[in-house]
DNA sequence: ACATAAAATTAGTCTTAACTAATTTTATGT
DNA sequence: ACATAAAATTAGTTAAGACTAATTTTATGT
């Protein structure tokens, strides 16, 4: 149906499209796929010859409705792939993104509806991400980051922003995962550094950045 | 590592050669990847060039040791697959071939190795060929075909040379599978049609050529 | 309003892996 | 041995999808 570049770029769009208020540019999907942007430019002409997105100068990039469908199939085998990576095969949560960046593109009618039945209909992936259902529809992903809490809140790690190795093996060594409890003990005013304690333990230090890329609930 | 065309060229000449005293020419890998032999000679040189291959007019194509432990490797990651979409997934028999073509060329150090032990180190894949282990070792293949019994003899169906949809759905109607329990009645001398018995149930014949491509116990 | 910077686009190049058509080499039958 | 057929090879073309470099368009600060 699709080639693998268009799958990645039409992937790349939406997830483009789920940040809010967000124009969607060529050198932003450029600097997504770590790509030039006039080969974004070349891409947009021939998805937009295929109606898969409409792109207006002053809008930038948009899906159209058959865009945004298969885009999000594409999501939900992603994300399915990666709950199997994880729950079956026993991979951690810092190296199962790219081999599902490569899974996501196997193309069979009934694959992803057979591995979501095999995986139990799970509905967030390994890095808390909603996983689509075969209709389309979306679990409400979460939207509450740990830096949007004040202080002396606590709550529960949901989701992450970020699944780059680097930042989930941060995670892995400050002992935080799905489900960890942080109690945000005090912002720094200068610079927005969050004082948090994990899971009841010791005191830690960490950034506004990284605060911004942790979903709570 | 390699490239889709590399691996499936690699792929391709490994299966070639495990017809015993067969010349593997770029004719016969043109038709066995249903390719142009102008494109086979191409890439031949550029499998000579990385020292895959080694081509001798004389004697054809043969793999060399890096080549072939490679290949091996693409086979093994191809008939785990088939297993795990036959065993996990519930797909048919004649459905896991062309899903396996695209699967085996996830690259991942340790994925073939973790998909192995899920499955439980499975010896023979859904259509009895056996699966390279982690270290290269093959299982032993089988190589009796029911064309070559002797009337009145009785085996076990353990195998298929023949993976295509159409043989697949053929032997599904005959209610033939894996284990199945087959009794050679009478070989036609005109044409060496084979009258069978399957499973102790009524007769049926069938060709030279299909009881050619079914292996035996 | 204009200089300058940033972004978008165009033009042209490269690589991979296919193809067709033409040519050369090898095999085969009489 | 030679004509003819088949196989292998070469030469040239194409398409996708990337790139760089040059140019044009748009945005921004003073
Ligand atoms: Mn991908
Ligand atoms: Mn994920
Ligand atoms: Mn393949
Ligand atoms: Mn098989």
């Amino acid at each position: 149906m699709y080639t693998l570049s268009e799958e990645n770029y039409l992937k790349s769009i939406y997830r483009l499209s789920q940040q809010p208020n967000f124009k969607i540019t060529p050198t932003a999907i450029a600097e997504s796929l770590k790509n030039n942007p006039a080969s974004v430019v070349d891409m947009i002409r021939k998805l937009t010859e295929k109606q898969l997105i409409e792109y207006d100068k002053k809008k930038g990039v948009k899906l159209t409705p058959v865009g945004l469908k298969d885009a999000v199939l594409i999501v939900r085998r992603h994300r399915l792939w990666e709950v199997f990576l994880l729950e079956k095969l026993g991979y951690h949560w810092d190296e199962i993104h790219d081999i599902a960046e490569e899974l996501e593109h196997i193309s069979d009618a009934t694959l992803a509806d057979r591995l979501d039945k095999f995986l139990g209909f799970p509905e967030y992936d390994p890095h808390g991400d909603p996983i689509p259902k075969a209709n389309g529809k979306i679990p409400k992903p979460y939207s509450v980051t740990l830096a949007d809490l004040k202080t002396g809140d606590t709550c529960r790690v949901a989701a992450v922003k970020d699944t780059s190795s680097s930042f989930l093996q941060y995670l892995q060594k400050l002992d935080i995962g799905i489900g960890t409890s942080i109690k945000l003990l005090e912002k720094i005013s200068y610079d927005n550094s969050l004082v948090i304690t994990i899971n009841g333990k010791e005191n830690t230090t960490v950034s506004q950045k990284f605060g911004e890329n942790i979903l709570v609930d």
